[in-house]
DNA sequence: GCGTGCTCCGATGAGTAA
DNA sequence: TTACTCATCGGAGCACGC
């Protein structure tokens, strides 16, 4: 069961279902059609107030007031992400987290992740490009770019259940799952089911025992996955049948066609270019 | 050929219910 | 405290336009 599902989006029309009816290896199997050509875009006050209003994007230092109180009898919620984005470890002064200097002891120095290089001081010799907000500099024009929209109060891709926005096309998809009840990712072991390989992963580990191991950098088997009724496909020959079978209306599915037979004429043999 | 955008993916961590 | 959900963001491959 969703738990944080249903009680976080109260005002979603698909979340009022009441999941906690079904076992989670039922919840993948349910069709719920995902071109609802708008039918669902009745604006959740909260998310799509996020998405749509002028946000905020101002980096909130300790100093900082905090956001109004929620309404006596509103669900809870979590802070409101568009505002500050919960994993953007920022700090007012030069004092990070807990009381420790900033790296390089470097004030207002956005957050830094996992195994970065980049500590928010002068961009490295092999990074030349610098984000003018959190300072973060990458080594590549289009990671700044792509960093950039982490900044930028536009999100191109808006839920159609909710209206929240997102600056990813899978970050979206992803997200419409938690809507439909889509669960590509199955436990073997105890048939329950997760939104997220990660989440899956965790399960094994912490309730079974099971590590996935990976060798580094190492891609996991491509999950193709039906976003329409939760089916999956080990590859795009199954996830095309499958559509062809279950969704031959879907506009997925002519986009795939397109697709395969871009490909498929791309491997035929072409004449050879004329000599120089 | 190169640069850029799009897309998929995993890592991470905050938030929540049990 | 634990198990789980879900959002955010960086890495990387691919597609496309110049």
């Amino acid at each position: 069961m969703p738990r944080a599902f249903l009680v976080k989006k109260p005002c979603v029309a698909t979340a009022r279902r009441n999941w906690s009816e079904l076992p989670d290896e039922q919840r993948a199997d349910i069709y719920v059609p995902i071109c609802l050509g708008g039918c669902a875009l009745r604006r959740d006050p909260e998310p799509a107030a996020a998405a749509a209003a002028p946000l905020d994007m101002t980096l909130r230092g300790p100093g900082c007031p905090p956001p109004p109180p929620a309404p006596p009898g509103a669900p809870p919620r979590r802070p409101p992400g568009p505002f500050l984005h919960p994993k953007a470890k920022v700090w007012g002064g030069p004092w990070g987290p807990g009381g420790v200097p900033g790296p390089g002891g470097v004030p207002g120095v956005g957050g830094v992740p996992k195994g970065s290089p980049v500590w928010g001081g002068l961009p490295g010799p092999g990074e030349p490009f610098r984000c003018p907000v959190c300072q973060k500099s990458f080594g590549f024009q289009r990671m700044l770019n792509r960093h950039l929209k982490c900044h930028s109060e536009v999100k191109r891709h808006l839920c159609p259940y909710c209206g929240k926005g997102f600056n990813d096309t899978f970050d979206l998809k992803r997200h419409v799952r938690t809507h439909t009840g889509v669960r590509p990712y199955k436990c073997s072991l105890c048939e329950k089911a997760f939104t997220q390989r990660c989440s899956l992963e965790s399960h094994l580990k912490k309730i079974h025992g099971v590590a996935q191991r990976y060798a580094y950098k190492e891609r996991r088997a491509k999950l193709y996955v039906c976003e329409e009724c939760g089916g999956t496909a080990d590859s795009q020959d199954g996830h095309l049948a499958h559509l062809r079978q279950r969704h031959p209306h879907s506009p997925l599915l002519a986009k795939l066609a397109r697709k395969a037979a871009a490909a498929a004429g791309a491997a035929l043999p072409r004449p050879a270019p004329a000599a120089p």
